[in-house]
DNA sequence: CTGTTAGCGCTTTCAC
DNA sequence: GTGAAAGCGCTAACAG
């Protein structure tokens, strides 16, 4: 059943009108006699026709394509919202086409150029370090996540990480905790610094002494910056992680030092990714909704995808208490 | 700078050709003078110039879309596969056209649908339960995984599943123990069931009783199936999960009931996701190497997209061992 | 309301 | 070798 597809033309022909009609009412772009209207749809449906996406998009002079450059799909916090993304678009006529950009200008710039040699009509960032300049003139509506971005054609969704990371900071604080080391990383937009800052604040603000070291927002990061902690304060007796992945990665290292969490250390992490709840113990964190979060990012593209602007709700970030952080007396 | 892009006109004007001499010269489809050849990249090069995609697809009757299901792009499992799928694919003219099937046939027919309308030239299957009959008669070639396939067009890489989790039940009966249950699901295709049958092939073997009950291939799934394991037999010492998310889950109920893993019960994964060697303890499983996966299924679809066969090695599905099984002894 | 006529930007015969 | 011309399948004026 490899015959070719019928096309417009023949649509037209069965139904004994003219194709501009069958785009007619197919497209709903002029009203069309009741009649001719049922024989077209007859017809169309006895062929089983689809129109070509390709034809369309030539002929409307738009590709209905939308580029993603996200981190890495395998990320557990932007992959769910990649996910809620492509679910909210399915129903509109535009279709993602999701490159990864590994916290890597270079890459992010090659994906940059990829998407828009295809001729995206709009682009989304997630966990993207490009910055406003590289973006500017691009010619077509953008919108970012985690990293502020602004100017013409150019809006973002950025949380208050600075503040919820103040607040976690302070939580810790009030847990009787005064030696909380921050593994914060050199990737990343202004969300990963503005958490740094956050904690800095409180930590300030407490009259405490802030240590930082930096991990890479992967595992593998989080463990080799948790033994950097131990190294420069044997004392520590919790750890706010910049991201739940890093948080997972230092917990690894405790556990192999056969340091218990929270017992001696508590840990504190951030996103709340999927598997945060199912760690061991339970990951106390700092809640990213991605729901929420991958909802709101397809509205915006829904709307500078025809020519308005997005309007974003403020999402909060809260903590959701788990089991990772324990009270200690002082 | 949003000025339209050049067309393929302008440059030829440019240049001193005609456009099909500026096609001829870029698509290297014949041969071209010295001269003329270097006037048409100069005159690209002054304007910046790019061929629409959309334009090539429709003249040359094809989309260089390749349309991908998997199951959710949020799935620890298949996002890294993914992952490299999409950077192999980068350097070809090909396309990937992500659309997650949610496990259910009727997503998965949709996302049949959906690709089939966007022209895709082959398909790729990641954790569906689409039977070749549904795939017959497509026109396009067909690449699966986790589910055997076979007719005209139609491939699949199908590891051996069956044995290794034959294996690994008997490594566990190995480390002596004697009630081991298995937590399976009705979800995903053959893969899935080959392990179920591993694993009664091994209990059967040794004379052991099996113990099966059903997850849903998450994390949540696990959870629930490993306390229904607990009710059906208090004294099971080592449960076999059918993969590492639902490994991941059932860990949870164990913690929370304050059951010590290994010490009490040991747990053993499947699949080897990047945060099985994270968890705690980290999770002995079979693991099914991502990189290997992903690379020969990007082989294969870039082969039959040129018409070609794929030729499969066989991957290899070994035991990592790690600290969440632990030996008993009679 | 509806058919006719031009394209959209590129490729591919078909002649020269 | 290379240009002219005819599409690929569909949409969008433009006349009726």
């Amino acid at each position: 059943m490899s015959r070719p597809r019928p096309t417009i033309e023949e649509v037209a022909r069965r139904a004994g009108v003219s194709p501009a009609t069958v785009s007619r009412v197919l497209n709903g772009t002029a009203r069309v006699s009741r009649e001719k209207v049922r024989a077209v749809l007859q017809a169309v449906e006895d062929l089983g026709y689809t129109p070509s996406p390709t034809a369309q998009n030539l002929a409307r002079g738009r590709s209905h394509a939308v580029g993603i450059i996200l981190s890495d799909f395998a990320s557990p916090f932007f992959s769910p919202i990649l996910e809620i993304i492509t679910l909210e678009l399915e129903e509109t006529p535009f279709r993602p086409i999701a490159v990864p950009g590994h916290w890597s200008l270079v890459r992010e710039l090659e994906a940059l150029d990829f998407l828009r040699k295809h001729q995206v009509e709009a682009l989304l960032l997630l966990g993207t370090s490009l910055t406003t300049e590289a973006l500017q003139n691009l010619g077509i509506p953008v919108i970012g996540f985690g990293h502020p971005l602004n100017g013409k054609q150019i809006w973002s969704l950025y949380l208050e990480n600075r503040e919820a990371a103040y607040r976690a900071t302070q939580y810790l604080i009030a847990k009787g905790h005064r030696r909380i080391a921050h593994i914060s990383s050199h990737r990343g937009g202004m969300d990963i610094r503005d958490r740094l800052l956050g904690y800095r604040k409180a930590m300030r603000e407490a009259g405490l002494e802030a240590l930082v070291v930096y991990g890479n927002l992967e595992e593998e990061g989080g463990y080799r910056a948790m033994a950097e902690v131990l190294a420069l304060d044997p004392e520590v007796t919790a750890v706010f992680a910049v991201n739940d992945q890093t948080a997972i990665g230092a917990r690894l290292y405790l556990y192999e030092r056969g340091i218990p969490v929270p017992e001696r250390i508590s840990l504190l992490g951030f996103d709340d990714i999927p598997l945060a709840a199912y760690q061991v113990p339970p990951l106390t964190t700092v809640r990213q909704p991605a729901q929420a979060i991958g909802q709101a990012l397809a509205q915006a593209l829904k709307a500078v995808l025809e020519g308005g602007k997005p309007e974003f709700q403020p999402i909060p970030l809260a903590l959701v208490e788990r089991d990772s952080v324990k009270e200690v007396r002082a």
